[in-house]
RNA sequence: GCCCACAUAGCUCAGUCGGUAGAGCACUUCCUUGGUAAGGAAGAGGUCAUCGGUUCAAGUCCGAUUGUGGGCUCCA
């Protein structure tokens, strides 16, 4: 006899099972009333931080149900549905192989062999399989198998992927692995899963699309189908609602719509014109940078287009990143056009002897690089081929990196509050094709895990992923799709200082090697701006939008008024457009209105009079101004934010 | 770079079975002087992304190239 304790917010139930076998989680929770009135019936239970199978054997003695409000229960819904996204799958396809197939953030997807690929049909075959599947209400049924045994099953069936995972997993030490069957799909799984495939029904199949096993660009490439679920059709409903929506902020849609950029076929993939409007916008960001780096005891610096190859050679570029770089002949020279910007930055250093007072020495450039980003990853403005960079680079003495770090991250910090972004941070560590000692990227990353530390916010570690040439902590942000975009950097290197031979004076009378590091905040302008339309969605705030007030006549007769009404805001250095058009007022509202201009100022025979404005703040009227109460208004709002 | 899909007027998009192209908006001209999200009329605008193939005939079918979209790999 064993007493099990079921707990659930401030309930627990008590169950005593009378046999020697070990009762399943959903014995109990039938034992222990589940469902009962006002508790839905448990998706898997609970032990620790283990979530087991409601049909696995329960061991524990404290239990606790997963219900469909939990956070967990989401992933594995969805986990579940690719299970039944699978089974139908191989169903209409009986020569597929199948991979993996997990839950991700919004949805999940699972990768197929099959000889030949989906097509949007074939989705619309399997989301009706899928439909039928779900109506059947098949249970998930767990099975475990001696590795061996395991092997000869998927062997027999020609599932080459799965014997790849299940050697891994004898690799690792595991000696059975579990098995869950819904239908008469069997798949190698950990688990847990719904109880039975008819939670799964509120489904969509979203897209098909290429994906390498494991990753890895030189194995097979897969068909990944990528679908999202939800407990309830009114969920799956706003979700898809939701995309719809976030498809019109856009920064590629609104780019156009706003007139702020444009890119083109006959100019060439991943570089960008920026219009009249965008280019504003860009102007605005960079004077807001300048300023901010100016405050903060950063020197404004700029360096050349192009550098001597054998330049690039020595910094380790040719070696680590040529394939990425473009190249040119100058007077039988060969040069390569820069896609990073420290090299003239170690240049103004070298240009004299440097003394332990003058550390850090912290130069900024909006740099602009070139980079030959491979075809297949250009993306609006997120990922183009030229792109400028708010570039940084800190050389300070060892004792002085951590502060220095720190200081970056609190830069980080304001410059984002300034724009309302939300931002999470990564640690990256030595990648496999890196230069420098052992002891030196030990140092660098632990700098930047302290300083991470000292912060006292999240971050994730991405082991593996940082430069050639040091550590690195990622600052990334999201667009209206919820991806993620890399913006600002800050990178630890102790080897081109090393390269370079930059020294420092000491107070000591020694010579020493000051460290250098690589930084950003924003990233690029160009992926930055892309962030910022989105985020925004075109509604900028008044200190960044390109156009802050526009003014509209009713008539002609009022065209005067209009007229030195808004030279008169010029002159108070606002960003003003006066449109005189013979247009009925109606219509210029709607186009201002579109147009996502900020105020609105209206002129007719009565401000003619009056010599007032009628003024409209988004959308909504706001009354009569004289220029003097619509500039106090105004001012304060169109101040870029700032710290002291 | 890889997988799949797509490319028609400046923009958004129709175009059926292969028979030489259409709408709305924008643009130009004219009429309209009007009060807080579209006033009216007329006109102009296309080597159907590019190159090649099949066919009596290609926007439509096939192939390649370029570009775009969703992903993968990579990355700011």
């Amino acid at each position: 006899m064993s007493l099990y304790k079921i707990s659930r917010a401030d309930k627990v139930w008590e169950v005593v099972w009378p046999e020697s076998r070990n009762p399943t989680g959903a014995e109990l929770f039938s034992l222990a009333g589940f469902p009962a009135k006002g508790l839905e019936r448990p998706l898997a239970t609970r032990q620790g931080s283990v979530i087991a199978d409601l049909s696995s054997e329960v061991t524990g003695l404290e239990l606790a149900p997963v219900l469909s409000s939990d956070p967990e229960a989401l992933d594995l819904l969805r986990h579940s549905v690719a299970h039944v996204m699978a089974e139908a799958v191989t169903r209409l396809f009986p020569e597929v192989k199948v991979a993996i197939g997990p839950a991700i953030e919004e949805g999940f997807y699972y990768d197929f062999d099959n000889p030949t690929p989906f097509t949007p049909e074939d989705l619309e075959r399997v989301t009706k399989v899928m439909a039928e599947i779900c109506a059947e209400a098949q249970p998930f049924e767990r099975r475990e198998l001696p590795i061996s045994e395991a092997l000869d099953y998927f062997r027999a069936r020609g599932e080459a992927y799965k014997l790849e995972l299940i050697e891994d997993l004898a690799q690792a030490g595991e000696t059975k692995v579990s098995f869950y069957q819904c239908g008469d799909f069997v798949d190698l799984c950990r688990g847990p899963h719904i109880p039975d495939t008819s939670l799964g029904a509120a489904f969509k199949l979203l897209s098909v699309a290429g994906a390498y096993w494991r990753g890895d660009s030189n194995r097979t490439m897969l068909q990944r189908i990528y679908g999202t679920a939800f407990f309830t059709n009114k969920d799956l409903r706003a979700y898809l609602a939701l995309l719809e929506e976030a498809k019109k902020r856009d920064h590629r849609r609104l780019g156009k719509d706003l007139d702020l950029f444009s890119l083109h076929e006959e100019i060439g993939g991943g570089l960008v014109v920026w219009h009249p409007k965008g280019a504003l916008l860009r102007t605005i960001l960079e004077n807001f940078e300048r300023e901010e780096h100016l405050r903060r005891g950063y020197q404004v610096v700029i360096g050349p287009q192009i550098l001597r190859s054998d330049l690039w050679k020595k910094s380790g570029h040719l070696d680590y990143y040529s394939e990425n770089m473009y190249f040119t002949v100058v007077d039988e020279q060969a040069y390569a056009i820069k896609p990073m910007n420290c090299l003239s930055h170690m240049f103004i250093y070298r240009s004299k002897v440097r003394s332990f007072r003058d550390l850090p020495l912290r130069f900024f450039e909006l740099g602009t690089v070139q980079r030959h980003e491979k075809s297949g990853v250009l993306h609006g403005l997120t990922r183009v081929r030229q792109f400028t960079q708010d570039d940084s680079h800190i050389f300070c003495a060892p004792a002085q990196v951590q502060r220095e770090i720190q200081a970056v991250l609190q830069l980080v910090q304001d410059m984002m509050a300034a724009f309302g972004f939300d931002y999470e941070m990564e640690l990256s560590t030595r990648p496999e094709k890196s230069i420098g000692s052992d002891g030196d990227w030990e140092l660098a990353t632990g700098a930047l895990r302290a300083s991470l530390e000292s912060l006292g916010r999240p971050y994730q570690i991405n082991e593996g992923d940082g430069a050639f040439y040091g550590p690195k902590i990622d600052i990334k942000l999201k667009d209206a799709l919820n991806r993620r975009w890399q913006c600002g950097t800050i990178q630890c290197d102790f080897t081109l200082p090393e390269r370079f031979d930059l020294t420092f004076t000491d107070s000591d009378n020694q010579r020493k090697r000051p460290v250098m590091l690589h930084r950003t905040v924003f990233g690029s302008l160009e992926r930055f701006i892309g962030i910022l339309i989105e985020h925004f969605a075109g509604d900028f705030p008044l200190w960044l939008a390109p156009t802050q007030a526009i003014l509209l006549t009713v008539t002609s007769r009022a065209d005067e008024v209009a007229e030195s009404f808004g030279a008169r805001l010029r002159k108070l250095g606002l960003r003003v457009e006066i449109d005189l058009r013979n247009e009925k007022l109606g219509f210029k509202i709607r186009e201002a209105q579109m147009a996502k201009i900020p105020y609105i100022l209206v002129f007719g025979d009565k401000e003619a009079q009056t010599g007032q404005a009628s003024v409209r703040r988004r959308g909504q009227e706001v009354g009569s101004m004289t220029l003097e109460s619509f500039g106090e208004l105004v001012q304060p709002e169109a101040q870029c934010p700032s710290w002291d």
